[in-house]
RNA sequence: GCCCCCAUCGUCUAGCGGUUAGGACGCCGCCCUUUCAAGGCGGAAAUAGGAGUUCGAUUCUCCUUGGGGGCACCA
């Protein structure tokens, strides 16, 4: 806790490609923590990686943060500007802050110039592992004289920084989700805190940022647990507190293995472009290794900041299962009000090439097939017979229209039609039940031709609503080109 | 190779020494129904294996196996 109560946490991402899944599921456990503890959360860009780092990277993690709801409350704006009273919130922009306090390190003897190139690391490496030795640095430029140190600057060799990591003892991380967990320090090495370039590495520029931030809860990826004792032993050698660590469980394919581009849409932007809705990927994210004691699926209104908690996190990996997130997202999708879908469908309608003009309203059409839908990008499809010539399916043309004496009822139905008054649901079904009595014929005679001949397939909405909508002149007209087309 | 983490239905999970091992997705059946959905009802489906500890282990300990992550001048 920050010394006025307040917790802060902050989703820390490099723009180094688009904001994908397990990111977006790391920024909603922070921000609903919190939210759910009245706390602040800071969007930081961890840009310092100089050669991957994008400007069009940045752009889509704030765009899928802002989609998906995940409003913070400090960070950058946009690409130019920051607000917030730690700013800037662009590590590329805090450089300075990092020279303090790697100098700081460098005073204290916690950390030390090193000459080695890339290329003398990637050897050395290689070696170990042919040898079998763990591939870790020797530390050989720890002991350096200061002659040597002129005698490699005059090479024209630029040095990086290290931090030297005790080669004694352990590092206790202890860790809200998994509790104590121990690494000892003769197995780690003493890590580059500042590049050749004077760039600070990942480990280095968090630290710092944490703290300068303010920062009191870290909620990561698993993946960073093994990183997180270098980061306390630079707490420690700075004489500053750390934040408390929460590790979360990270996010499978199905195949098993850490999700990732190869098992598709993995982008939260393609998840908004194929029709699913900010809410129910956000609830679906939040079941994604945590749950509630009764297992509650559906988290309305503030739910799910409501009943969020940290202990409620699972430590075993869980695998995205994007069938459980259509279903999820179909009930979203029945729970959204009508003027707001219809307001949603829009891109997808325009996209599909699908104009209201001369059909029913769109309102109308997409009411009438509101259950039905679990992505928004169905809907063009299940209302395109509103405002498109009427294709028939092999199945309408085979199971149903080729039957015979259809083209008989086609016929009388369209006559009958046109007589009808009023023009409504309730009034069509009767006119329409009446019409097979008279003739003998079973209702399934009679509604099933009228559904494929009106739209060109076997299954659709209610069949007399539908009619409604759609209107006396299309039906009589739809009725009609039918029947012509039959023999 | 070394270090770390993890292990309940196919999947997401509840369980925190004694339960008919619960829920959800998916699947199957029935009902509703002009169709497809939605909805209702019902069903099949799990404690990885082996040692302990205990009167009693899904639950605690250890081992095995399996899976995952890390070991960069990437984050």
């Amino acid at each position: 806790m920050t010394e006025n109560g307040r917790i802060r946490t902050r989703f820390a991402p490099s723009p180094t490609g688009f904001l994908h899944i397990g990111g977006v599921r790391t920024a909603l456990f922070n921000w609903l923590y919190a939210r759910k503890n009245k706390g602040q959360f800071v969007l930081r860009i961890e840009d310092t990686d100089e050669v991957r780092s994008t400007e069009d990277s940045v752009t889509a993690i704030l765009d899928s943060m802002r989609w998906l709801g995940l409003e913070w409350d400090e960070g950058p704006r946009d690409l130019a500007s920051d607000f917030g009273p730690y700013a800037p919130y662009y590590q590329m922009k805090r450089l300075e802050h990092y020279r303090k306090y790697s100098r700081q390190l460098v005073e204290n003897g916690a950390a030390y110039s090193c000459y080695c190139t890339k290329e003398e690391l990637d050897v050395m490496r290689r070696q170990a592992q042919l040898e079998k030795r763990p591939p870790r640095y020797d530390g050989r430029c720890r002991a350096l004289s200061e002659a040597q140190r002129k005698r490699l600057e005059a090479e024209g060799r630029k040095p990086s920084l290290r931090f030297k990591m005790p080669e004694e003892g352990n590092t206790l991380v202890d860790d809200l989700i998994r509790g104590q967990v121990s690494f000892e320090n003769k197995l780690q090495q003493d890590f580059v805190i500042v590049k050749t370039s004077g760039v600070p590495t990942y480990n280095f520029a968090v630290v710092i940022d944490d703290h300068l931030m303010e920062i009191t809860h870290v909620i990561r990826g698993d993946e960073h647990l093994s990183n997180t004792p270098s980061q306390l032993q630079l707490y420690l050698a700075l004489g500053w507190k750390p934040p408390r660590f929460a590790h979360l469980s990270m996010i499978l394919g199905p195949d098993g293995a850490k999700l990732s581009k190869r098992h598709g849409a993995t982008s939260v932007l393609e998840y908004r472009d194929q029709g699913y809705l900010a809410p129910a990927l956000r609830n679906y994210l939040a079941l994604l290794g945590w749950s509630t004691p009764d297992s509650q699926q559906l988290f309305g209104g503030h739910e799910l900041v409501d009943r969020f908690d940290l202990s409620g996190c699972q430590k075993s990996p869980a695998t995205f299962d994007p069938v459980k997130l259509n279903w999820m997202n179909g009930e979203y999708i029945r729970k959204t009000p009508l003027p707001e879908l219809v307001r949603l469908a829009d891109p997808f309608l325009r996209r599909a090439g699908i104009e209201p003009n001369g059909g029913p309203s769109l309102d109308k059409a997409i009411a009438l097939e509101h259950e039905k839908y679990k992505t928004l990008t169905e809907i063009p499809g299940l209302i395109e017979f509103f405002y498109k010539p009427v294709e028939f399916t092999t199945k309408a043309k085979e199971k149903v229209l080729s039957q015979p004496g259809v083209k008989q009822v086609l016929l009388e139905l369209a006559v009958d039609l046109d007589q009808a008054e009023p023009f409504t649901d309730k009034a069509l079904e009767q006119r329409v039940r009446q019409f097979c009595s008279i003739r003998g014929l079973k209702t399934g005679q009679v509604f099933h031709p009228l559904r494929a001949a009106c739209t060109g397939r076997t299954e659709g909405p209610t069949l007399f609503l539908m009619l409604e909508i759609m209107g006396r002149e299309m039906v009589v007209s739809r009725l009609k080109s039918a029947a012509s087309g039959l023999s």
